[in-house]
DNA sequence: CGGCATCCTCGAGGATACTG
DNA sequence: CAGTATCCTCGAGGATGCCG
């Protein structure tokens, strides 16, 4: 046993490939990292149409739908107030706040190397639009 | 100016949203962080048939379109050898490597957290199915 | 004010087959 | 061996309108 191969770290992705997949789906949703930013940065309640507005360009359905799921999953709280007219305020809960940092350390690599991707990119897709003719006609 | 709020901290989102909205879009399909870690412990070059079989189930589509993705970004070095059969190595640049660290903080949270999100959506979300009937049947 | 219900588009990604 | 070429599905997310 433990024959030939020290397997001596053992990435986590091979661990739980579940988790992993889940956790990357629910921040790479497009508003995720917009809403979890704007709820941090308000350090407390903020009530629905404030959210909306903060996020710009956001729909009422998108908006009320990544709540609904935070929500479900524990990252974020709301309160409602019983008032007319209706209030309504939204917070991260800790398991939200806990997710922050990681976001954050996602973010420094983007400030860091996002744009040097990006001018690869650049540099790497143009030129050689030659290819797209080929032979081009003969066959 | 300066007046008055002092703007503390800023949160990077607002500083640069497009280039995390690209690295969130990068690290979220479905094959990247699988590629990545695959590339990793392997500590050397692989070639493309052994980086399917390590894959599992990715087609030869899916691989070939996110290795190109990858080389034209220059997260990733693919290396042809005029042999006969043909022999196509693949390795993580420097510029990929510095992606893991970023990676493998999300999968910490991942591991740490997501067993709880997920059990908070199956006890949240379960119930209430009599939500679905409501005054079923009379207008 | 704080949503929910519909319709629709669009592209990621799978299945399958073929090639230099 | 290392890909390319086609076709197709499926669901995220936008647009619009209505409601308690």
């Amino acid at each position: 046993m433990h024959s030939h191969a020290p397997r001596e770290k053992e990435p986590c992705f091979e661990q739980c490939p579940v988790l992993i997949r889940e956790t990357l789906d629910l921040i790479a949703a497009k508003w995720t990292v917009p809403i979890f930013f704007a709820l941090q940065s308000a350090s407390g309640p903020v009530r629905y149409a404030e959210l909306q507005r903060r996020l710009g360009d956001i729909t009422p359905k998108e908006l009320a739908k990544h709540l609904r799921n935070f929500e479900t999953a524990g990252l974020v709280e709301r309160t409602v107030h019983p008032t007319v007219p209706p209030r309504v305020e939204y917070a991260l809960t800790e398991l939200g706040e806990s997710l922050l940092p990681s976001l954050q350390t996602l973010a420094d690599w983007a400030i860091r190397f996002g744009a040097v991707v990006a001018e690869n990119k650049m540099s790497n897709e143009r030129s050689a639009p030659v290819r797209l003719i080929k032979a081009a006609g003969i066959k």
